[in-house]
RNA sequence: CGCGGGGUGGAGCAGUCUGGAAGCUCGUCGGGCUCAUAACCCGAAGGUCACAGGUUCAAAUCCUGUCCCCGCAA
């Protein structure tokens, strides 16, 4: 008998969730969010995670706070060997981190102790990181500063997006979750304690607001924001008074200083139009958009996108 | 009933308010120019104007219903 409990919610977490079902670990119950109205006719959506264990006919649990003291009575019933935890949204108590013999297992998308938070993933690819990766530990009552079992590396791709890392990581997280399970049940798990402070800022939730763009930032580091927010919440700024989403762009390496507006224009500036190239000042460097989206349009290459929309040189994205 | 934009040759758009011959920028095919080209010139093919009803002498355009796509919000 290898009774685990899982906990999880998004997208991420079906990865694992998958892969303990396909091992020879029993999924005792999920726990997962409640319910909650999304998308556009506000109606309620099941989490992902909640989808998954519905399909194979798992309990599922959706407390609103898994503080309730009524989990833990819930818990004890199951009297589960490990709890895997997987981007679940909620603070763990220690009663609960306590309970089963293995502890509570985490899966965490970042090289620990990297990007301690909600979004690592999407972080490094923000902070232009060249490898990021998976770390799995057991949890105490900190954020993400539980014991070290086990470590991925994963490279990052040069034009890698939150969600392109997003599933290289799901899809690593998984693996080594079951090696660290195994490792567990072996007894041959090491546990690595973590420095107390992170050597990165705290990886906190994405918002929609961060995606709006500062041109007077430098072209890279503008270029590595459009990468890490795609999908979501997408990179954007404005023009003529509506949301112009950003979705790829290179970092133009060209010598511009034939073009007399460059350096020379306020950051925002379209530089140059052709057919199919969008190029834009920014605070040091220019930008070449290739995808972009006009509010309530279709996402775009720049070459169908100019087609319809005339843009012209000169005009000002902010 | 959360708010809003949109579905027009292969692509992106205009035309809809103020009904009355299918337009624009590209792409494709053929020809020309050129050392050459994503450049330029000439020509051609290709559309049940999302779908279904209705009003009208006449509907892409007005009215009603349905489907689909997208932005915001959550």
């Amino acid at each position: 008998m290898k009774n685990v409990i899982f906990m999880g919610t998004p997208d991420f977490a079906v990865g694992t969730l998958k892969a303990l079902l396909d091992s020879d670990y029993t999924v005792q119950a999920v726990f997962t969010q409640p319910d909650k109205p999304k998308g556009r006719g506000k109606s309620l959506q099941m989490t992902p995670v909640k989808e998954t264990a519905l399909e194979v006919g798992i309990p599922v649990y959706q407390p609103k706070k898994i503080r309730d003291p009524e989990n833990l009575e819930l818990l004890k019933q199951y009297q589960p060997e490990a709890i895997v935890v997987v981007a679940f949204g909620q603070i763990i108590p220690e009663t609960i981190l306590n309970l089963p013999k293995y502890g509570c297992i985490n899966v965490h998308a970042s090289l620990l102790p990297k990007y301690r938070g909600a979004a690592p993933i999407q972080w490094a690819v923000i902070n232009g990181e060249k490898e990021s990766g998976v770390t799995t530990m057991r949890m105490d009552a900190g954020l993400d500063t539980g014991d070290m079992i086990r470590k991925a590396v994963v490279p990052l791709a040069e034009k890698e997006t939150g969600g392109s890392l997003f599933d290289k990581l799901s899809e690593t997280g998984a693996k080594l979750l079951i090696q660290t399970l195994d490792s567990l049940w072996e007894g041959t798990a090491g546990f690595e304690k973590q420095p107390a402070e992170s050597p990165t800022a705290y990886a906190g939730m994405l918002s929609k607001q961060m995606g709006k763009i500062d041109w007077s930032k430098g072209a890279s580091q503008i270029e590595c924001l459009i990468r890490g927010l795609n999908p979501w919440p997408s990179a954007y700024t404005g023009y003529q008074g509506k949301t112009l989403k950003i979705w790829a762009a290179d970092v133009e390496t060209g010598d511009f200083e034939t073009d007399p507006d460059a350096g020379r224009v306020p950051p925002g500036t379209i530089l140059e139009v052709t057919k199919n190239t969008l190029k834009v000042q920014t605070g040091e460097g220019v930008l070449s958009i290739r995808e972009l989206q006009l509010e309530g349009k279709k996402r775009l290459e720049t070459d169908a996108f100019l087609r319809g929309c005339q843009m012209l040189e000169g005009q000002l994205l902010q």
